[in-house]
DNA sequence: CAACGCAACTTGTACGTACAAGTGGACAAG
DNA sequence: CTTGTCCACTTGTACGTACAAGTTGCGTTG
C-alpha cells in the first residue's frame, strides 16, 4: 500500500492536494464513520504542510459533509447518508447506491430547430440552431417516478439522438463526447399533473407534483443540459442537506 | 448614516460581524449588483482587521452567492436574479439583500406539551417534555408569500413565546439564548393549498404550493428547530445551486 | 474516597509575512 | 499605430506565530 503524498511542485494547491488524498483515505475505509482523523498538528507533521494549509483542506471536506469538527475533541468521519444529497452525479447510480433498481424508457429522442425563444435563450442558441430534445420516463423498482424532459445544444452532441439513452445520459455524455456537468442550477416549483402526464406517471390527474428545471454547466460554464423533471409527489421528496 | 464597525471585545467572532456588516451594506444598496466592493487591503485598514479575517469572511459570502471574486480584479455583488440560494441565515436578511421588503406577521407563539409521537421523536423529546409552537406569516414587498410553522425544544429556550419574533429568529436564538444552527436538511414536497392556508396566503384554494420540512441542527448535533414552510407555487420559487 | 485543579491535548480565532498569479494602464520602442 | 515591457493593483496560496476555548484524564488535596 502506497502512501500518497502531497507535491509541493505541482500546479494543484497544497490544500487541494491533502483534501483528495484525505477524501480517498475516507472512502477506501483507512477512516472509518465516527472515527477520528489526525488532529491538525500530526498533519502537519505527516505531511509538512502549516496548519492553515490543512484546516483549509478539512474546511472543504466539512463543507462537503464528509468529515464533522468536534472543539476540543478532534475531528471525525461523518455517517454516510442514507438518504440522496442532491447532486449533479447519475440519477441511475445514486439510485442503486439506495437500494433501488432504476430503469428508464425513452419516449423521444430526436433534433429540433430553435422553438421557443425562452428556451434557445437558456441554451444559449444562435438563431436557426439545432437542439436535442429528449424525453425519457423513469421507473424506481418498476414504478413510474419521474419524467424528465431534457434540452441540449445539438452542435455539442452530434448523434447524440441515435445513442442508447436507456442508461446514464451523464455517462454517454462524458464517455462519447467528453463532456462532464461541474456545476448546475436547480428551480423546483410545485405542479400539479395534467391528464397526459398524470397517464405517463401512472397516478391521478390533479395530484401534486414537483417541476424541477435544471440547468448544467461545464467548468468553462458552457451549458450542457436543461432538463425538465416532473416528479410524482406522493412517491418522492426533494432531499437537501446544508452545511454553514 | 452610521457606519457600523466591529467590536473587538464581542464574543461574536470578528469575521462574522464583517460577513454581517458587508452582507447589511450589499442588502441596502450601498454596494449594488457587480459593482466592486472595497478591495482587501482597503477592508484591512478600514476595520483594522488582518488579511485573514477579512477573506474568512468574504468567503462566506461567496458561498453564500451574494458576492463573486475575479482573480487580479476584485469582489464584485452577484446579480440578484430574484432567486434565493437555500441556506440557513435569516430570510429577512437575504431577502433584504435580493431587494425585498420583508416583514412578518406573529400568528401562535405558545409553550405546547408533546402532542404528535412523530414530531416529538423529531424534536429528540422526553415523554411530557414542552415544545414551543411559533406560527408566523411572511412578506415579500407587503405580499404573503410564506406560511411557517416552527418547533423548538422548550429546555433550550425559555421564555421565546414572550419574545418579539417578527424579525429574525434566529437572530434572536443567537443573542439571547447563544445557539447558532450550523447544518440543516429539507424536505421539499408539493401540496395543495386548502380553505384556511389559502385564506393566510391570498391565494386560491386549491392552487399548487412548495412544503418544505426543516431540521436544523446546532454544530453538536442538537436539535435546534423542526420547521414547517408552506410556501406560495405562484410567487416563489425554491432555487438551488450545486458546485461538484 | 471525592472533588478540585492543572496539564496536555484538541479545534477556533486572529494576527503577521511573503510570494505567485491574473488584470489593466502607462509608456517607450519599433 | 502596434507591440511589448513594466508597474501597480487585485486575489490566491502558503508559511509562521499566538492565544482562546472546549475536553479529558491524571494527580493532588481536603
Amino acid at each position: 500500500m502506497v502512501e500518497r503524498n502531497v507535491h509541493k511542485d505541482s500546479v494543484i494547491p497544497l490544500y487541494h492536494q491533502l483534501k483528495e488524498i484525505l477524501r480517498e483515505q475516507i472512502a477506501n475505509k483507512t477512516f472509518k464513520p465516527h472515527e477520528q482523523i489526525p488532529s491538525e498538528p500530526e498533519l502537519q507533521k505527516k505531511y509538512g504542510l502549516s496548519r492553515a494549509t490543512i484546516r483549509k483542506a478539512i474546511d472543504g471536506l466539512v463543507r462537503e459533509g464528509l468529515v464533522y469538527r468536534r472543539h476540543g475533541k478532534g475531528t471525525f468521519v461523518a455517517e454516510p447518508e442514507g438518504r440522496q444529497t442532491i447532486t449533479l452525479d447519475s440519477f441511475s447510480a445514486n439510485m442503486r447506491a439506495l437500494g433501488f433498481v432504476p430503469s428508464t424508457q425513452v419516449l423521444e429522442a430526436r433534433l429540433l430547430r430553435e422553438e421557443e425563444p425562452e428556451l434557445a435563450q437558456k441554451l444559449g442558441l444562435e438563431p436557426g440552431e439545432q437542439l436535442v430534445r429528449l424525453q425519457r420516463l423513469r421507473f424506481l423498482d418498476g414504478e413510474p417516478i419521474l419524467l424528465a424532459t431534457s434540452y441540449l445544444p445539438a452542435s455539442l452532441f452530434p448523434g447524440l439522438d441515435e445513442e442508447d439513452l436507456t442508461g446514464s445520459l451523464y455517462l454517454v455524455l462524458a464517455e462519447k463526447y467528453g463532456v462532464t456537468p461541474a456545476w448546475g442550477e436547480d428551480f423546483i416549483e410545485p405542479a400539479i399533473l395534467s391528464e397526459e402526464e398524470a397517464k405517463l406517471l401512472g397516478a391521478n390527474p390533479g395530484s401534486p407534483a414537483l417541476l424541477v428545471e435544471r440547468h448544467a454547466y461545464t467548468a468553462d460554464s458552457d451549458i450542457v443540459e436543461v432538463c425538465f423533471s416532473l416528479i410524482r409527489g406522493d412517491k418522492a421528496k426533494f432531499y437537501l442537506k446544508h452545511n454553514s
